[in-house]
DNA sequence: AAACATTCCTGCACGC
DNA sequence: TGCGTGCAGGAATGTT
C-alpha cells in the first residue's frame, strides 16, 4: 500500500495527534510476530518517556523517544488508527499492537497480509540501525542535489525502475512512484538507467519530487487497501497517467497504456509517450 | 482466482 | 580462480 506520500500522510496526521510530550503508557500485542518477532521487552524499555515527535525514513514511521525510536513499516497493507474513546476495547480481525498514550489514548496497528514491520531503536544514531544502515537517499530532502541524482544513475545496468525503487539507492518510491515519474519524463520504464541521457535524468529528478509532493498534497494514492489515519483514502491514483492504466488509453496521446511484468513487478507505460 | 502498493534473501553472472 | 558486486526472481500472506 504504502509509498513514500501515503506514510508521511500517516506521519503527519500521528504527529498532529500525539504531539505535545505525550507519555507512552503502555504496549500491548495481539499477536508476538507480524513479518518479524516483536521485540515487546526492548520496546517497553521506551514505557514512561514522552514522545517527541513521529518523523519518517524511506517508507519507516519513526516515534522519537527521548532514549530510542520505536520503528514502524506498514509492509503492503499496514495501517495504524485511533481507538475511538469508550470503545477502547475493541479491536478488528488484523489488530496486532495497541500503543497507549496519556491522554492522547490507544494506537492500533493492524496488518492483514503482516508484511509491515514493528521493531525499536535504542539510542540516537538511528541510521545505525541494521534496517537503516543501507538506505538511499530521500528524494524530497533539501540537500539532495540534481547532481547527486545524475551521480545515482551513473553506470547503473538496471532498468531504470528497478533502479528508481532500490531502496539502496533511492528511498520511498515504490511501483506507483516510479510509473508515474517515468512517464512525466517520457523515459520508458526498461531503459536501463545508464542509457538515460543527462537532460532526462534531470526532468526525472524534477519529476520524482514533484508526483511525491503532489501526491502527499491529495492525501496518497489508495488502490485498495490505504487509509490514513482517520480512515479516508487517497486521492492521487483519479490522477495517475499510467499505473492501473493498461488497456486505456493515454491521457495525453490517447494511445493504449501497455503493462508488463519487470522485475517481478506489475510495470506500466505508454509506448508512444516513452522511449 | 489471479493479482497485489512491501522488503529480504538467494543465487547467478560478470568483471577485476 | 576467487571474490565482490549488481541484478533478477521468489517468498512471506490474506483479501478481493
Amino acid at each position: 500500500m504504502p509509498e513514500l506520500p501515503e506514510v508521511e500522510t500517516l506521519r503527519r496526521q500521528l504527529d498532529e495527534t500525539l504531539k505535545g510530550g505525550l507519555i507512552f503508557e503502555r504496549i500491548e500485542l495481539l499477536r508476538a510476530d507480524i513479518r518479524d518477532p516483536i521485540p515487546k521487552k526492548k520496546i517497553s524499555q521506551l514505557l514512561g518517556e514522552p514522545l517527541l515527535a513521529v518523523e519518517r525514513r524511506a517508507k519507516y514511521l519513526l516515534f522519537r523517544f527521548p532514549s530510542g525510536y520505536i520503528i514502524s513499516h506498514l509492509g503492503m497493507t499496514g495501517s495504524w488508527r485511533r481507538l475511538a474513546d469508550g470503545q477502547s476495547a475493541s479491536k478488528a480481525a488484523h489488530d496486532h499492537v495497541i500503543l497507549d498514550f496519556s491522554v492522547a489514548g490507544r494506537f492500533v496497528f493492524a496488518d492483514p497480509r503482516r508484511f509491515g514491520i514493528l521493531d525499536v531503536h535504542l539510542g540516537s544514531d538511528i541510521e545505525r540501525h541494521k534496517r537503516f544502515s543501507h538506505l538511499g537517499r530521500e528524494p524530497l530532502a533539501t540537500d539532495f542535489r540534481a547532481e547527486d541524482f545524475l551521480q545515482l544513475l551513473k553506470g547503473a545496468k538496471a532498468p531504470i525502475k528497478n533502479h528508481l525503487m532500490n531502496q539502496k539507492v533511492l528511498v520511498g518510491v515504490g511501483n506507483i512512484y516510479a510509473s508515474e515519474a517515468l512517464f512525466r519524463s517520457k523515459i520508458r520504464p526498461t531503459r536501463r538507467a545508464l542509457r538515460v541521457t543527462r537532460a532526462e535524468a534531470l526532468q526525472l529528478f524534477d519529476e520524482i519530487q514533484k508526483v511525491l509532493n503532489e501526491a502527499i498534497v491529495a492525501g496518497g494514492s489508495t488502490i485498495r487497501d490505504y487509509r490514513s489515519m482517520d480512515d479516508q483514502a487517497g486521492e492521487f491514483q483519479k490522477t495517475h497517467f499510467v499505473y492501473g492504466r493498461q488497456d486505456e488509453l493515454c491521457r495525453i496521446c490517447h494511445g493504449k497504456i501497455r503493462s508488463q511484468f519487470l522485475a517481478g513487478r506489475n510495470t506500466f507505460w505508454c509506448p508512444k509517450c516513452q522511449q
